[in-house]
DNA sequence: CGAGTACCCTGTTGGC
DNA sequence: TGCCAACAGGGTACTC
């Protein structure tokens, strides 16, 4: 934070929303301000009203080295910081984006447009949750996922957090009682908050904070990942089910 | 309009 | 042992 990008070059391609070499030009001699985060998007503020807004996708990284390091394979932006370190941005599935964009104009983007409330910010309350889930419908996996209904759970942590609340991916909203969707609330807050204490949850080495360190979280799971292994809580074995693509793995037993 | 699906992309894994 | 198909993931665009 603070630090100056005095050197930044940018690759060329479908992973750039805005053209690479102008995006390279507006940052270099910028002055990194504020690093902040919308759902999944990361939004780094520069001095001059510049943000660069960084997706990871599922494989995008940001590690902070020494300047004669060079991290292998897909570097999409390589900035050269004053103090000598250097950022080095990664992707090596290309699913995450990048977009320069001007400070005034963030609200108008797509990228950032309907991204709901964060579920680790001061705003989620039971309040709002329950007010927010009573005008949804259908099953609460999607729905967890849903970047409007709030931002930054994936696939993940859906599972985890709903084996926590002891519900299944395919149960309907509308069919929660009151105290389940009381647990549902409990859950987010807490899976959230002990994954972001462990760092995160790392699969290989590309799942890892600026400094290469992984996340420890990956020792907590509960179900993601597990299908056919036994339930930690009654050694029921773990069922998967997929959706419109996408995985869920829960309890049968446990989760109603 | 809602639900389902193909696509993007590449590293890893499982089956033959 | 080696090769190749399948799979994983978030988001978007498309079809039914």
């Amino acid at each position: 934070m603070g630090r100056r990008w005095v050197a930044v070059t940018a690759k060329p391609g479908r992973i750039f929303r805005t053209p690479a070499p102008a995006a390279a030009r507006a940052l270099r001699g910028a002055r990194l301000e504020k690093a902040g985060r919308r759902g999944k998007v990361l939004l780094l503020e520069f001095d001059g009203g510049k943000v660069l807004l960084v997706h990871l996708g599922m494989s995008g990284q940001v590690l902070l080295v020494p300047p004669a390091e060079h991290p292998e394979g897909h570097v999409h932006l390589e900035a050269a910081l004053d103090d000598g370190r250097k950022l080095v941005f990664r992707d090596p599935r290309k699913f995450g984006f990048y977009r320069l964009a001007k400070a005034g104009e963030t609200d108008s983007l797509r990228e950032l447009a309907g991204i709901g409330t964060d579920p680790t910010a001061p705003g989620f309350t039971w309040e709002k949750f329950s007010a927010d889930l009573r005008a949804r419908k259908g099953a609460l996996k999607p729905l967890l996922m849903d970047q409007s209904f709030f931002g930054g759970i994936g696939n993940i942590y859906s599972d985890e957090i709903l084996f926590a609340s002891r519900l299944r991916p395919m149960r309907g909203v509308e069919t929660l009682t009151p105290v389940e969707a009381k647990d549902l609330f409990h859950s987010v807050r807490d899976v959230l908050a002990s994954a972001i204490g462990c760092g995160g949850t790392s699969f290989d080495e590309a799942f890892t904070d600026v400094y290469g360190k992984p996340g420890l979280y990956g020792g907590r799971l509960a179900v993601y990942g597990k299908q056919g292994e036994p339930c930690g809580h009654c050694s029921t074995e773990l069922k998967l089910i997929r959706s419109g693509g996408r995985s869920s793995v829960f309890c049968p037993h446990c989760q109603k």
